[in-house]
DNA sequence: TGGATTTGACCCTA
DNA sequence: TAGGGTCAAATCCA
């Protein structure tokens, strides 16, 4: 599907929504369900409005991106969008040595990010998760001044062996809580050789997650990633009707939601290079590789006065999603976002 | 025992 | 020089 054809789907899905939220604004339609068509149509004006930016820039084809947000007509409890700004540029600049490494941070300015805003809804309270198929390794984290929740640093877990130089951030907002913004750095390299999606590396927040709470569904096994992958692009290629997410609906109730605020920062020149670096996973808790908590007995170690920025210790890259509490600052966000949808 | 996390220290950039 | 980013030893955990 080209660019064109693919805006023109998004707008019409956005008008198609807007349509049904206006037949049930006086029924008596649950509250989530209208929720999710209000975020069904803002996500599909958002995604046609980047792919006009994309084109206006540079005249590349934007990421195709399947209902990621799609209104969660059959379960609206649960709804996850995903919000990425492709990245570009030059970075996965090994650094092995310190000759190289001083090369890199001279261009740390100059490697492209871009960031991801997740939200995560715990009304029913549960939680739902996204996964990105990578696994990550938390290598640091700092107070960072003004904020009131510590910053967590994660490079790839292949760093060394696929020199695989992809890093994130995870910052906790201030504003709310809730909102986790992940900041992207780099792409994966190790998709050359391995392919996340296919083997997801087992990490270590999976392991919390089921400590926490066993009624979680089992990870994705990388058949499944691969199948839910075929499943989203699909949607993206079908008619509209298709563009309802079935696929996209949680396996069980036991997912709350998590709102991904796509905000497409586009700091670079759009380079079709990052795709490589996007998992074909898709944000689906039951399907995705990926958790955004840590459950982790030291993670929720740090919470006492000295470290109310703690409330973020660790975040690794797990796929289950877990339930946390709605207040609560013990959980600590990996996100891993499903850029594979633009594949 | 190996892999992941924590955390203080160091390095780099503005 | 301050603040952000990364390193790496210590620690934890399965």
């Amino acid at each position: 599907m080209d660019t064109s054809a693919c805006i023109i789907n998004e707008i019409t899905q956005g008008m198609n929504l807007a349509k049904q939220l206006k037949s049930i604004l006086s029924s008596e339609c649950s509250h989530e369900t209208k929720q999710a068509l209000v975020q069904g149509i803002i996500t599909s004006y958002d995604r046609a409005l980047v792919m006009v930016n994309w084109g206006h820039s540079g005249g590349q084809t934007p990421p195709l991106t399947p209902p990621l947000a799609p209104p969660m007509l059959s379960q609206p409890e649960s709804s996850v969008s995903v919000d990425e700004s492709p990245p570009s540029g030059d970075f996965n600049q090994p650094f092995d040595n310190h000759q190289d490494q001083k090369a890199v941070s001279k261009k740390r300015k100059a490697i492209t990010t871009w960031k991801n805003q997740i939200r995560i809804s715990t009304d029913n309270g549960l939680e739902g998760n996204t996964d990105d198929g990578y696994s990550w390794r938390k290598y640091g984290q700092k107070d960072i001044l003004g904020a009131k929740f510590p910053r967590s640093y994660y490079r790839c877990t292949y760093r060394y062996i696929h020199q695989c130089m992809a890093r994130k951030q995870v910052q906790r907002t201030d504003e709310d809580p809730m909102v986790f913004e992940i900041t992207y750095r780099g792409q994966h390299t190790c998709t050359l050789t391995t392919t996340p999606s296919v083997v997801p590396p087992q990490s270590p927040e999976k392991h919390e997650i089921e400590q926490h709470n066993h009624q979680l569904p089992p990870p994705p096994k990388s058949g499944e990633l691969l199948s839910n992958l075929r499943e989203n692009l699909r949607v993206c290629t079908s008619d509209l009707e298709a563009m309802v997410p079935h696929s996209f609906s949680f396996p069980s109730a036991s997912f709350g939601s998590i709102e991904n605020y796509q905000r497409f920062d586009f700091l670079n020149e759009p380079d079709h290079s990052f795709l490589q670096g996007y998992s074909p996973s898709f944000i689906s808790p039951a399907t995705s590789g990926s958790n955004y908590f840590t459950e982790r007995g030291n993670d929720f170690h740090h919470h006492d006065d000295s470290h109310l920025s703690s409330g973020i210790t660790t975040a690794s890259t797990t796929n289950s999603p877990l339930a946390f509490p709605a207040d609560s600052q013990d959980f600590s966000p990996n996100f891993p976002f499903n850029l594979g949808f633009f594949i």
